[in-house]
DNA sequence: CCGAAAATCATACCAAAGGGTGACTGTGCA
DNA sequence: TGCACAGTCACCCTTTGGTATGATTTTCGG
């Protein structure tokens, strides 16, 4: 942006000699050694700078730094995959914690509520998720990008 | 390294002038319009080059580019973590396919030996594993790199 | 404020998982 | 040859998991 700011600015420059060339015509007669000058000057650092700009100008060099990005630990639980599949946030939450290996009962525990409703949570996770077990469960999840 | 004997040329052309000026100084008095101008638009070819490279040179843009390495796909099964924890490839094979979500009847089927059998894999496993559920062994294997 | 969705809980039942024990058969090694 | 070990299988029992149904409370948006 800099390169085009400063070409800009330069090719302006130009333009006004040029048309102070053209304005004061009367003038070449008398201060010829002048303007003839500041003409070849403009003309030239114009070359110059074109020179300079295109036949030194480097190609962007693109370094590839392969960076080990893993993905468990640029995991951001995004609602809107989870709203997609009809899933809750508490079932998602029951999910995580089965993903975790916990049994229904210490989920139970861990979130205060009794084995029962963690059993009912579990049962439409499964539907939703088409899965028949814990693990398909938590693989499809896995796949879907619902948990890490 | 272009630029840098692109700019050592220039110099030089800009040299051989000012010598052919000093050498031939008595011609200033004849010629000095043709002289003025060729000065002039040598030193301001020269600055316009210098402008053009030092003002507009871009720095080496170093772009990192994130390749996401994928750790599962390099996943090598090794022996010597497997026996480390005094599990046998049997035991092994059960794990993999439990990991997979498959029940014990399926394994069994699915290996051709009775659901008996894969209990007792199983069991074996978990003892091994320090583990007292599927979900637990399959991440504590897991965390052992001892499946993907 | 009302109704739908979500969350909670219970009860009953059946399937699957897991523990324990014992037994039999190859395979390989001392 | 005999022993250790992996692999196989069976039986029994307990625990856990999963389904079905019904009900109550909470929450939240129109």
């Amino acid at each position: 942006m800099k390169r085009h700011i400063l070409l800009y600015g330069l090719l302006a420059g130009v333009l006004i000699v040029v048309l102070r060339l053209i304005e004061y015509r009367y003038l070449i007669a008398t201060r010829s050694v002048e303007i003839y000058g500041g003409l070849i000057a403009a003309v030239f650092a114009a070359l110059g700078i074109w020179l300079g700009v295109t036949l030194t100008g480097r190609p962007e060099r693109v370094v590839v730094k392969e960076v080990s990005v893993p993905a468990a630990s640029t995991f951001v639980a995004d609602p809107a995959r989870r709203e997609a599949l009809g899933i809750t946030k508490r079932e998602l939450e029951i999910l995580e914690l089965m993903a975790a290996g916990m049994s229904n009962k210490e989920i139970a525990d861990h979130i205060f509520v009794s084995e029962n409703t963690v059993k009912t949570h579990a049962s439409r996770l499964f539907e939703k998720l088409g899965a028949r077990r814990r693990m398909q469960a938590i693989n499809t999840a896995k796949g879907s990008g619902l948990i890490p």
